[in-house]
RNA sequence: GGCCCCAUAGUCUAGCGGUUAGGACGUCGGCCUCUCACGCCGAAAUCCCGGGUUCAAGUCCCGGUGGGGUCACCA
């Protein structure tokens, strides 16, 4: 068997490139690097009704703008691809077929009511909540025929219902689980498609992946994954589950407390590499007293002992205080260069010009009406209070503005067009007239009161920030 | 609630049986300076609690407590 470490990163596709997802991805690459390997990216997208091209195409951009590369993926191939879940669904119903044959899974058609029936009965008589192997116990000839008709159903796992279940984790030992209280996990929906527990094994093992570095929200659900392991009969890879990063309340890094989205940090001006190090400072420490280092400085150091277990809250004041280190070392024409590559792109130029053309009188009013667009954060002064409708109180329109970023969040292609139709029949809502929610909207934004077309305006400055000028707005108010 | 993980200042961390518990962000004070920023100097602030083990415990063990994660046909 090769010993060659092969590490992957697995984002799903459904939603912004996150910075947790950075921050896991920078671990798998640090590793790998060190110890000559290969850094894998693989795309998690078995939920089909959340799973989206545009997501995708996100996360690769970000990944790439962090400077974290890959050596085999969706894009550019690779010896065991496809690198695209959806694309290997023939793979994982010959892998689930292998397990019922052998008996380690199990068809069951029970119902979504039912399980939520269920669900509701074991809470209510506070029982840990768990499938109660109804179909489990069926006569297997029959459970074969009612798949030959086509009935509806999923796989789930034979759980051993004794024992216990060892994990073997690089960074905290042996975590042991007794098997009683593990569920018959789902394994390949309803539609055909995996769960991420069958995929992930599957690709993992096909992949030939030997070491699983993921976030801790996986550790309890590693046992399942280690139960597939052996009933295929294959030898699981090491496990190393990195901290979670926090929320300043500490509990797990999440968009509502949090600006969590890659391209915040880069529309706000963070330098990748600056982020990059940022990252590598929580949860791993250089040596000495070193904190500031490169990449390649920490593919050189890197070693598992020198990573630490205590969930760490990310401070983006911090995080600015080293971006700062970083930009003050470059030169006049490299600040030059990254500020052409931010906001003062032609590109950018193309968008805002027309945005504020017909309000300037002479060139110099341009950087003025500009403003909102250039800036991370913005300085309100009184003017959001100022914004507050007669009628309305500051409570009210704190919460309208953070009941707004919320459903921003879920507009998926961001454009005018679709963000009219948003906001207005988000009004309507919340019944206040657009006259009472645009002004505080467009303060919270723009800062000022006159500005062009809201939703031009908010096109341009982009989902990101404008989700977390919104945010702040209502802190303030509040 | 069950299961699991974690625990050094507000925050990120060093420490791996004997240290005045080190560094960094932030905070406060000062210096530099036309202002600000940078830089420099200084200050306040930490070993969650209780038992063990040991001559000696932030460090090892156990138990509490606290925080977190997870309990989906989402990953």
């Amino acid at each position: 068997m090769s010993t060659e470490v092969r590490v992957r990163i697995a984002p799903s596709p459904t939603g912004d490139p996150h910075v947790g997802t950075a921050y896991i991805a920078l671990f798998n690459y640090v590793f790998a690097k060190k110890q000559g390997g290969k850094f894998i990216l693989r795309i998690e997208d078995t939920d089909r009704a959340r799973s989206t091209l545009e997501s995708e195409e996100a996360i690769l951009r970000a990944l790439k703008w962090v400077g974290l590369g890959w050596d085999e993926g969706p894009d550019i191939g690779g010896a065991y691809g496809p690198y695209r879940q959806s694309e290997r669904s023939a793979i994982y119903q010959e892998h689930a077929q292998l397990l019922v044959e052998s008996g380690a899974a199990y068809p069951c058609f029970c119902a979504e009511a039912r399980l939520e029936a269920l669900r509701a009965a074991q809470r209510a008589e506070k029982k840990p909540p768990g499938y109660d192997g109804l179909c489990r116990r069926l006569d297997r000839g029959e459970a074969r025929s009612k798949v030959a008709a086509k009935e509806k159903h999923v796989l789930r796992l034979a759980m051993p219902k004794e024992g216990e279940t060892k994990v073997q984790d690089g960074l905290r030992g042996e975590l042991v689980f007794q098997n009683a209280t593990i569920d018959d996990q789902v394994l390949l929906k309803s539609d055909g498609f995996p769960t991420y527990h069958l995929a992930n094994v599957v690709d993992d093992h096909l992949m030939k992946i030997s070491h699983v570095v993921r976030a801790e929200e996986w550790i309890s659900s590693t046992p399942k994954h280690v139960q597939l392991y052996q009933a295929f009969g294959w030898q699981a890879p090491e496990f190393f589950h990195m901290p979670l990063l926090r929320n300043a309340d500490k509990s797990k890094i999440s968009k509502r407390k949090n600006p969590v989205s890659l391209d915040y940090y880069q529309d706000s001006g963070f330098l990748p590499e600056a982020l990059v190090n940022f990252l590598g400072l929580m949860g791993f420490s250089f040596g000495g007293d070193r904190e500031k280092f490169t990449l390649a400085e920490m593919i050189e150091t890197f070693d598992w002992q020198k990573v630490s277990l205590g969930g760490p809250v990310f401070d983006l004041e911090k995080l600015s205080w080293l971006n700062g280190l970083y930009l003050r070392e470059l030169s006049t024409a490299q600040v030059i260069e990254r500020l052409r590559n931010w906001r003062l792109s032609d590109e950018m130029l193309a968008r805002m010009v027309p945005l504020v053309h017909e309000r300037m009188r002479r060139l110099d009013e341009f950087i003025p009406q500009v403003d909102f667009f250039l800036r991370g954060d913005l300085a309100y002064g009184s003017a959001l209070t100022d914004a507050i409708p007669k009628e309305r109180d500051a409570a009210a329109t704190a919460k309208v503005l953070v009941d707004l970023a919320d459903e921003l969040d879920n507009v998926r292609s961001w454009n005018p067009q679709t963000l009219e139709p948003v906001v207005r029949a988000f009004s309507e809502k919340i019944g206040w007239k657009t006259k009472e929610l645009f002004m505080p909207v467009r303060i919270a934004i723009t800062g000022v009161s006159a500005s062009p077309p809201l939703f031009d305006t908010m096109n341009v400055i982009g989902k990101e920030l404008v989700r977390r000028r919104l945010r702040q707005s209502a802190q303030l108010l509040r």
